[in-house]
RNA sequence: GGGCGGGUAGAUCAGCUCGGAAGAUCGCCUGCUUUGCAAGCAGGAAGUCCCGGGUUCAAAUCCCGGCCCGUCCA
């Protein structure tokens, strides 16, 4: 015995020895005789060209050994997660395995499927996405292999000693790994809440496994022992996978067919040698920044005694190809399960993988299209995941869209480029804060930018870190949260029992924020972007009804009745119907939405209020008339089928496995037991809502308009019921009042309208013609009889209806020796004051001693000055006076 | 959710600092020239300067508010 955690009977029987490793000086457990713990950077990989194992798996191969292993020895198999964890409000995606059972099954709100269990579940990680390509064994898509058991009071599974176990005999027996090489390393483990002990498993040199014990929670009161302790493992698929193979890199290991290909389009043969150093230099070393990439090469290069460039020169393609290969596989899932392309939250993550695989397409020259590399890598993945069969045109759809957009960001910012190299002199080089403009504000990076001006481009090193300087920022509070009663008494929601309910007794409860909790309600409170009731509670108004939790509290005018008191309440009927058509409505577009567009669409937001209604979906463009007028027409032809719409409160875990994720479309819902509002055959959802019973419930619904409020979602806008033919009749009186207006039918406006604009356009020009006559013919008479200071004729005026005093002006000026004085009278007063090239005379100055006699002001150019402002009625003194004003200054 | 850039002719954009008569290129129309190509010449049409408010004698330009688009980051 040696005191430590993991004293194990398995260890101790089977001849493990506990060690300190001398470098790291961590314990770890062994059977052979061996000095240190084996992991980087204490030893390097020592499996690359000589396998530990005795079988070469292929990614498929290995995840059926792990999951059939686990399953022969006593494990329930659990299909895969989504790789959008939208049972989740903490986290965007799928971390790890673990992730799958947190919080609800951890928190001891549902069973498990099964227990134990084992999974391959798909994950995406962007922490270390810089590295991808570049390390060899760096991913964003990766499936973590698990087994868990969940061992609770009254029933214990397994725990430390047969994880190990098992863990073993699948590396050794399943696997054929040399027994002796296999390394357990203690460690202790920290994350989501939740803490323990944990052992790393290395196996030559690689992390292949990390199995976790879970015993403690992190509280506000300190790290607790929990109720339930939990076996979380992470075994890497694309490690144990790489190892089995001994290639030079995880990504020759894992991509398949989709590697080959692009080699084969890319001509590139990778030099097996440099390969392997490059990985066993990487593994051996932390990548945090671009310098340590930079490091590792220098090193890398150097071992084989080679240059940097050459080096170079052999791996940037290789890691082009890797790039498409994650990056494809990662959209693919991500795509699958629900992430539309955008410039917010997930959207923004799969925005990225698009772009940065076609900048590796780019720089590889290659003729393809990004939909082509996923399309390849649903080809290879398809066995395992036939749903990626059924989405697959949907899938390349939002690739291509998104490639799309990025070619037209591109031809953008090649334009700006152009324009703003145009104007550097020979030599100068664009400012470092252009770049940063280009890249922050129009998504051009500089390397695609130096394509478009090489010359006179260079990119700092530290171009990245000035970007991310650019985006510091002093943090924010931390919102609190409202201090609430620990335990509040529940309600009765006699609302779920019978929705016809309209009349009913309860008993105050309680009085929480100033409303009042009844032991029983009618009332349906705030929630699932549903509207509250309104009605009467003893005879006074009701306001405003929440929910916290269980409880339902309702604000009412006028005085509270007391705690105790029995209370009538009474429901305003018709509204309450209206925000039940316009929440089944809801339902009913998601679902054929969804039909129509593609299973990408999901809602992402909803609003019911009496007299119109909002729902949110994910898609990547907004909808046209013809899309809107389909939508609208199906969602009209399921009410006319008047389905019958199912509702029941479902243990959570049913529920899942009846109906699927598609069940959490207004993102995670608590509880142990959760209300499934089913429409037969279109549509499932965990909705806390009050439906009608069929769908011809609803009554014609409308689709008003259709926004794109942000990118990658699309804002419906809708009315049913009686909502909706209020809009019908609106908009037919409207049609009425402008026919009336135009004195024509309906539909006739149109082309009325058209007419008349027609009408309006020629009348213009023609009042241009005649005042351009009457100009004419002002000007001439104007001219003859101006008077003349020196050798310039003086044209002193007063606009007269008609004329157009700046054309005049203009023209008059275009005469030699010639200057033209014009004031225009209307509710405020106006003078130009222009001259033609050969008269000596700042117009400017002029307008001002002129304008002087008014009180106004005015500027411009030496030979036009225009001005304004002061007395209307003095206009006439002032060009009385405007002679005697110009000859002094005209004389010099 | 935050930062940044943008919205001017059918298209791409200049003009905005520093307020003073709305521009360029391509495309379009008409005519001429030319039997060849993304041809040449002359002329012409085409504008809610995104919307609303404010400042000013005067706003595409300055200020405030809104709408829309793009983009980077979480």
């Amino acid at each position: 015995m040696t005191g430590s955690e993991f004293d194990l009977p398995f260890f101790l029987e089977n001849g493990f020895k506990r060690r300190c490793c001398p470098k790291c000086e961590r314990h770890f457990w062994s059977l052979g005789d061996r000095e240190t713990c084996g992991e980087p950077p204490c030893e390097e990989y020592t499996f690359i060209g000589n396998s530990p194992m005795n079988q070469s798996l292929t990614l498929h191969e290995m995840r059926e050994a792990f999951l059939g292993f686990f399953e022969e020895n006593g494990h329930g198999r659990v299909k895969r997660y989504p790789i959008v964890a939208r049972w989740r409000d903490d986290v965007f995606f799928t971390q790890a395995s673990i992730y799958d059972f947190q919080p609800w099954v951890l928190n001891g709100v549902i069973e498990p499927p099964f227990n134990p269990l084992t999974i391959s579940q798909t994950c995406v990680r962007f922490n270390d996405i810089d590295n991808v390509g570049k390390t060899g064994r760096h991913l964003t898509y990766f499936e973590m292999c698990a087994h868990h058991a969940f061992n609770k009071s009254d029933k214990f599974i397994y725990f430390k000693d047969r994880t190990v176990e098992l863990c073993h005999k699948f590396f050794s027996e399943r696997l054929g790994t040399d027994p002796n090489k296999m390394i357990y390393i203690e460690e202790w483990w920290e994350g989501g809440g939740n803490a323990g002990p944990c052992l790393e498993v290395i196996l030559d040199g690689v992390e292949v496994a990390t199995l976790v014990f879970m015993m403690y929670r992190d509280t506000p009161d300190g790290r607790l022992p929990m109720d339930m302790t939990v076996v979380d493992t992470g075994y890497g698929l694309e490690r144990m996978t790489w190892v089995s193979q001994g290639v030079s890199s995880a990504y020759e290991a894992i991509f398949g067919p989709v590697v080959e290909w692009l080699k084969e389009l890319s001509a590139v043969t990778p030099d097996n040698n440099v390969l392997t150093e490059y990985s066993k230099v990487a593994g051996a070393t932390n990548m945090r920044t671009a310098a340590d990439v930079r490091r590792i090469r220098e090193k890398t290069a150097d071992r084989i005694g080679i240059s940097y460039d050459e080096l170079m020169k052999t791996i940037s393609p290789l890691e082009d190809i890797y790039v498409i290969c994650d990056h494809s596989r990662a959209l693919m899932l991500m795509l699958n399960d629900g992430v539309v392309p955008s410039n917010v939250r997930e959207g923004y993550f799969a925005r990225m993988l698009v772009r940065r695989a076609l900048r590796s397409i780019r720089s590889l020259d290659l003729d393809i299209r990004l939909s082509e590399a996923v399309g390849r890598q649903i080809d290879h993945f398809q066995g395992t995941f036939p749903e990626l069969v059924e989405n697959r045109d949907d899938i390349l759809n939002l690739v291509q869209v998104e490639e799309d957009r990025y070619f037209d960001t591109l031809g953008r910012g090649k334009g700006l480029v152009g324009r703003l190299v145009k104007d550097l002199k020979k030599g100068e080089k664009l400012s470092v804060e252009k770049l940063i403009e280009l890249y922050d504000s129009h998504g051009l990076n500089p390397e695609i930018a130096k394509e478009y001006a090489p010359e006179q481009i260079d990119v700092p090193d530290n171009f990245y870190m000035q970007v991310a300087a650019r985006h510091e920022k002093p943090e924010g509070a931390a919102i609190m949260a409202k201090d609430r009663p620990e335990s509040m008494p529940e309600t009765r929601m006699l609302y779920y029992e019978d929705p016809e309910l309209t009349e009913f007794e309860g008993t105050v409860i309680a009085e929480i924020d100033g409303g009042i909790v009844l032991d029983q309600t009618a009332f349906y409170p705030e929630g699932g972007g549903q509207e509250w009731d309104l009605g009467l509670l003893d005879g006074k108004k009701v306001c405003r009804v929440i929910k916290i939790k269980t409880t339902v509290v309702h604000f009412v005018e006028g005085g509270n009745p007391r705690i105790g008191a029995k209370v009538r309440g009474s429901i305003d009927l018709e509204r309450r119907q209206q925000l039940m058509r316009h929440h089944t409505a809801a339902h009913l577009i998601n679902g054929v939405a969804r039909n129509l567009f593609g299973n990408h669409v999901w809602q992402a937001g909803a609003h019911k209020a009496v007299d119109q209604a909002r729902l949110d979906i994910t898609h990547y463009e907004n909808l046209d008339t013809e899309q809107r007028d389909l939508l609208e027409k199906e969602v009209n032809r399921v009410v006319l089928r008047d389905i019958p719409i199912n509702i029941q409160f479902m243990p959570r875990d049913e529920a899942e496995m009846k109906h699927g994720y598609r069940l959490y479309q207004g993102g995670a819902v608590p509880g142990k037991i959760i209300r499934v509002v089913e429409v037969i055959g279109l549509d499932s959802e965990a909705c806390g809502g009050l439906h009608c019973s069929h769908t011809g419930m609803v009554g014609p619904v409308r689709i008003a308009r259709t926004k794109r409020i942000q990118d990658g979602v699309v804002r419906i806008e809708y009315t049913a019921g009686m909502a909706a033919i209020a809009g019908m009749q609106a908009d037919k009186d409207l049609v009425e009042d402008m026919g009336d207006i135009l004195n024509v039918p309906g539909e006739k406006l149109p082309e009325m309208v058209l007419k008349l604009e027609e009408e309006i356009r020629e009348q213009r020009k023609q009042v241009d013609q005649l005042s351009a006559m009457i100009n004419e013919l002002s000007i001439r008479e104007l001219v003859d009889s101006a008077p003349k200071v020196g050798t310039a004729r003086v044209v002193v005026h007063e606009a007269l209806p008609g004329e157009d005093p700046e054309d005049m002006s203009m023209k008059l000026a275009a005469l030699p020796c010639t200057v033209a004085v014009i004031g225009i009278r209307g509710e405020k007063a106006k003078l130009l004051v222009a001259c033609s090239k050969d008269v000596d005379l700042d117009c400017r100055k002029a307008l001002k001693g002129i304008m002087a006699i008014m009180g106004g002001g005015g500027g411009g150019k030496p030979d036009f000055a225009q001005g304004g402002g002061g007395d209307p009625l003095r206009l006439k003194d002032a060009l009385d006076q405007a002679l005697d004003i110009l000859s002094k200054e005209m004389v010099h």
